[in-house]
DNA sequence: TTGACTAAACGACAAATGTAGAATATTATT
DNA sequence: AATAATATTCTACATTTGTCGTTTAGTCAA
């Protein structure tokens, strides 16, 4: 066989799903990939003060799973993204759409609509984009 | 100390989290309250093939966590659920937002409306939905 | 009263998740 | 070359989640 990069221990991710954690630290990379552990460490520093050890453990484990790609230059580490947001964001939508309204719609709408607190901007928003500009 | 029921191990629970097997459970309680935990494993038996003590066990961690409540009558169990079912969608469901869009509401519709095909029917009832709030 | 049944109570266990310390290896600096 | 700074690797560990098997304790009908 030829040269080949390690695989990901995840053959076809029926739908992806990121941990909590896994969702923090993606975040920072999507904003600054390629970069390494260290500048993740530093960009959650702040909000989450995780020792370095937590933020690289978790990456290399995200690199196993298929969620993050190394590109190694000399000593360092840089990672990127191997997933979109937009994918990321649909596996965690549909996580949540499964579970919660049985996957439908239908019931999510209704619910979001009488439930959540819809700012009149978002009520407006949401007729925007769903074409109720019906003159 | 007078008599006191167990205390469920979570205070305040700032934002309702079910996994995924509490989920099952938790839709075929608000079915068929109140019930005993070999209904529950019945009702489940197509579906999941799980043993009556993996049911049970869940179960019993759900009271734990203050999900479920139980009353006995006699020998028997019967449990309930102890959260509503919406405010177990709101948890689901403001996690997602806060996971994928940072908590906003408008990115999350836009998403909504881009990546989630949509049929004519979902649209019609989502312009209903966002329509007849206004005259 | 004695089985035959149910249900409840316990204890287990592997895998996944969240966190981190320590030991090494590299690189950059006096 | 000797150090200080950094990164990388390894190991570890408590919890949570998903799943059960076993043991014990009530219940009921023969």
């Amino acid at each position: 066989m030829s040269t080949q990069a390690e695989k990901p221990k995840t053959p076809h991710p029926v739908s992806l799903e990121l941990t909590e954690v896994e969702w923090t630290i993606m975040k920072v990379v999507w904003d600054n990939q390629p970069c390494a552990a260290g500048t993740v460490q530093d960009a959650l520093a702040e909000e989450k003060g995780w020792a370095y050890s937590t933020v690289k453990t978790t990456m290399d484990r995200m690199v196993q799973k298929g969620l993050l790609e190394i590109k190694k230059i000399r000593n360092l580490q840089l990672f990127s993204s191997a997933i979109s947001k937009s994918s990321a964001r649909k596996g965690e939508f549909q996580k949540m759409l499964s579970r919660a309204f049985d996957g439908a719609l239908g019931p999510m709408m209704q619910y979001l609509v009488e439930n959540e607190k819809l700012t009149d901007d978002d009520i407006k928003q949401l007729r925007q984009l769903v074409g109720k500009t019906k003159k």
